[in-house]
DNA sequence: CTGTGATTCAATCATTTGATGGATAGATAC
DNA sequence: GTATCTATCCATCAAATGATTGAATCACAG
């Protein structure tokens, strides 16, 4: 049995599928309550009920559209640990960072709606997927910071989060941050990679150093 | 003359003061379409026609909030940079990450409301205001990344948005993040400040090391 | 061609929501 | 006491919005 976000995905040409990358990107936009089913009939061109019938209501569209970019984002967060699998935690850090950002840049509905859904409520109630703390673990595992995805530790946690979420508040930021900078695009990129470098890597790397002798002290 | 905001400021039991204190939460709650009006009225305990009466409309008094809160939040900042004033950079990160954090869990409403404009938009156009991106650069001069607040470079800005954005996204995501950790509320605090030390401390002081070696060698 | 199921749209509904008008009560001034 | 100004509420409006219905159109198997 297929779902009908299966069945979207399989076939990029089809209204499902229509419907639900312009409703990735005005509800990554403007947020559950800020997005109208109207805004996005009219953007794909064709009649609300028209997407009613192939999504049901709002809130079962912006249900479809929050597992399609979570599938997206660990799909990518799969692909990237393939790549840094094997070298050390600097080299791991700068190359996921450089990756992570670009595909970001290249799909900021994916930050905007993650971001939204950690800091906005929605009036009805009952959201709350268990896919972000599972990769959010998934992550701690593929950087090395923890063995299994099961039993991380809060710390570990709370670090892959600070990393994860400062990536996407300057992707879904750049309409405030990039002003403020008076960079233009791709010199804003630039800027973002160069700063999560500056920040994340000497964490890690300086407390790696620090396990690192104290585990020599101790043996 | 007395701006409408700063009457309310001056009496917290006048009405006006009343409503924008529930604004506050409310919009940082739900932002901006997804409060309501009536929401507000009916948490004050008032008639929406009182709310109209005082604060003019939604829009209005959304625009007042934010002012508000920026204002609440810049007054903490050079209340912390009094404090920190001469103390070398390590000891001045650290200090104002408990202070910041401690304050901002107090209110959290603020980084709720900066987080949503941030990665938000609005449906009617038009709103941007100059008052951040003002203080960020006062941040620098305050962190002494900076001679003055003019002629901040991007760099600089970059990092400070950095720090200041991963201490709001904790606040803001508590109801998302403390589940994951599975920590009660004074521990999730006591995570958040380790963990914000444990990024950002690393990264300035290793790079003000660097940047001593380089000087000591260029003399 | 014809019937059948899938797809689309125009029209419409019920509810929500931002906003206003007018009545009422209270305080203060004269 | 009367006038005036402030503050509040009740009733209501007009627009926006999520949703449905039923008719029209299309694809295509038989």
């Amino acid at each position: 049995m297929t779902t009908p976000l299966e069945k979207a995905r399989k076939d990029p040409e089809s209204m499902k599928a229509r419907i639900l990358d312009v409703a990735r990107r005005i509800f990554g936009q403007y947020g559950f309550h800020g997005t109208t089913t109207r805004m996005i009939a009219r953007e794909v061109g064709i009649d609300i009920s028209t997407l009613h019938y192939h999504w049901g209501g709002k809130k079962d569209l912006y249900e479809s559209v929050v597992v399609d970019i979570n599938k997206d984002l660990r799909q990518k967060l799969v692909e990237v640990e393939k790549v840094i699998h094997a070298l050390p935690l600097n080299e791991r850090l700068d190359i996921s960072i450089d990756l992570t950002t670009d595909y970001l840049f290249e799909h900021p509905e994916i930050s905007n709606l993650i971001l939204l859904r950690y800091f906005g409520k929605t009036r009805s109630e009952g959201n709350f997927d268990s896919i972000i703390p599972e990769f959010t673990a998934d992550i701690a595992r593929s950087m090395g910071l923890a063995r299994d995805k099961k039993n991380v530790p809060p710390e570990t946690m709370m670090k892959v989060l600070a990393v994860m979420n400062s990536i996407h508040n300057f992707i879904s930021g750049e309409n405030f941050f990039r002003p403020m900078v008076k960079a233009e695009r791709e010199r804003y990129i630039a800027l973002v990679k160069a700063t999560l470098k500056f920040i994340h890597i000497p964490a890690f790397t300086q407390n790696e150093a620090k396990y690192n002798r104290l585990s020599c002290r101790l043996s």
